[in-house]
DNA sequence: CTGAAAGCGCTTACAG
DNA sequence: CTGAAAGCGCTTACAG
């Protein structure tokens, strides 16, 4: 696995405190105090004005990795993701989230871990102060992870009390899109995955909500199906639905919804009446899809609030009262 | 900006070599030569056997921080992408670059760096091995952080000789998409680039390609307008392009080219008689678009080893030969 | 074949 | 108000 490393490089020495000291004329610790605010110490100002001086002068900057020794943390927050797509409203959550952490110090990394590889090896090289898994973490990795001192947080897409866990309930997101689909009078739901099996852990939560929503309406269970995205296999699929008497489609998201719509135009079916269609994540090109995609939308900025709540890095923004998922309601159902 | 860190943590007693040093009756010194397998150290067999079986009963793992303090350098390769969506093929780039370097003990952690931000501060707390940014970085902060011992690298989009930088000439990419268009018998061009300023300097040497083209053909000028994603404005502008006689449009990107169909389908046009249209990325959506879109698919691994091989972390896997650039034929034009 | 010791660059009691 | 010193947890000459 890891080899062993090379030679030493040629380590271009570093600016250190002690030089700054020695041309402060002070001590080291006096420019570890300025330089950090140390609070409790009062250093003149004059004695700041010095060492802050030599500090540009000589472009110092702490070395991390020793202020992390000596501290025992780091101020990295260690986000691990699956190695699939995972679309535009994972890049948003991560965006959203990297913008709050900078605020208060902290700088956020992700790594995208291969399936085999484990989230611990990837915490133990990085050694963050948090770790933020989106994907199910193993109990003796989450009892690892800890032990190293590191917080951790799994975010869980379907329901949780479990301590660290953050969850994220996409059985909302399934509910509103069948409800809406009942609500326009279809009888029968389809749910329309994707093939990757690795995909499931996101999907079976959104699709359980469809099929409680079937369950409480007192209608037949929905039939899932996988479909791909590129929409080859699209007309063959929506074939197996209609001949279940199928006339409403849950889409796992929109790239999937528009593989449907696409099927639906080669076998010349009319959307919405012979059949309603909806997506989740409002991409861009949903609107513009033949008809235009209605679709459920995340609000991504609750899910990170939650995140970082669980963090208690801060006090957290006030929290966001905008419901987590919302209709946005087009054409295609 | 960096606000002190709080008190410090309850830091869980970390599992140390010392430890494991203590309860094998060996020194620190051999704990780590075993575990680092260190050459021109020989340890006897039976030690080995102790310190390891030690050190799983303890599970202890060296902490990296004092590691890369002592050893002077880390093993960890910081790449910095802006903020904005960067779409597939940057995902497979990353997914391809970590899987190579997590082949040779490295791990890559990626930061979105928010614009005002520096990826010399994000350099700063990582303190990585080696550098690579997506975007062109100012040369004195590419100093600074050569200075601090890091290797730096900069994926540069357009042409450049200047060291430290992998050129992925996208001029190529324009050039493919126009070439086509002529090919087909087309002899005024359109350039559609996205609205958002920020992801000029990826779009601007793929204009610049199909800029070269028709002006080596002695055909007038690209002209190039920006369009919204959601196709809002398509129809719009599209009217524009065809006041000016065009009758070929090259797009930046794939969702670009969607909209553009969109707003064709809008004014009635057909395409490709009327207009071709040719995008690039080759995302699922391309292949079931109306209709299914012509577009240029970028090779992410020639990319990515060009990356390595700058960073001269390995040997690199032989030199992929595949054209960096390809057409996929289909339908738009 | 193995160990005592120095050193990496910081922070933080502890003395003054 | 400031400094000498210990300590964070590792690696690596240097002795034996």
């Amino acid at each position: 696995m890891a080899e062993a490393r090379k030679a030493k490089p040629s380590a271009r020495k570093r600016v250190t405190a002690y030089e700054v000291a020695h041309e402060s004329g002070v001590s080291q610790a006096t420019v570890s105090y300025v330089l950090n605010n140390t609070p409790g110490q009062k250093i003149s100002e004059e004695t700041r004005k010095k060492v802050l001086a030599v500090r540009d002068r000589l472009g110092y900057f702490p070395y991390e990795p020793a202020r992390t020794l000596s501290y025992g943390n780091s101020s990295i927050v260690l986000i691990v993701m699956p190695d699939y797509p995972l679309g535009h409203v994972m890049t948003a959550l991560l965006d959203y989230l990297s913008e709050v952490l900078t605020d208060v110090g902290k700088t956020l990394v992700v790594h995208r871990t291969k399936g085999g590889q484990s989230a611990v090896d990837v915490a133990r090289v990085i050694a963050p102060m948090a770790l933020v898994s989106m994907y199910p973490l193993h109990p003796d990795e989450i009892e690892t992870v800890k032990r190293m001192g590191i917080l951790t947080e799994e975010l869980a897409f379907g329901e949780s009390d479990a301590p660290g866990v953050i969850t994220n309930p996409q059985e909302d997101v399934g509910r509103i899109q069948a409800e809406h689909l009942l609500a326009t009078g279809k009888k029968v739901l389809g749910y329309a995955r994707p093939i990757d099996e690795r995909l499931r852990p996101f999907w079976n939560p959104r699709l359980e909500g469809v099929r409680r929503v079937c369950q409480e309406a007192g209608l037949p269970a929905p039939v899932d199906l996988a479909l791909r995205e590129d929409g080859v296999d699209a007309a063959e699929t929506l074939a197996i639905w209609l001949r279940n008497g199928v006339n409403g489609i849950c889409a796992y998201n929109d790239e999937i919804a528009l593989a449907v719509l696409h099927g639906a135009r080669q076998l010349g079916m009319v959307v919405p009446r012979e059949c309603g269609v909806v997506g989740v994540d409002d991409i861009p090109a949903a609107s513009i899809s033949a008809p235009p995609l209605t679709t459920v939308r995340l609000n991504v900025h609750t899910i990170a609030q939650r995140i970082i709540a669980g963090l208690k890095l801060i006090d957290g923004p006030a929290e966001d009262d905008r419901p987590v998922s919302e209709l946005i309601m087009r054409q295609s159902a």
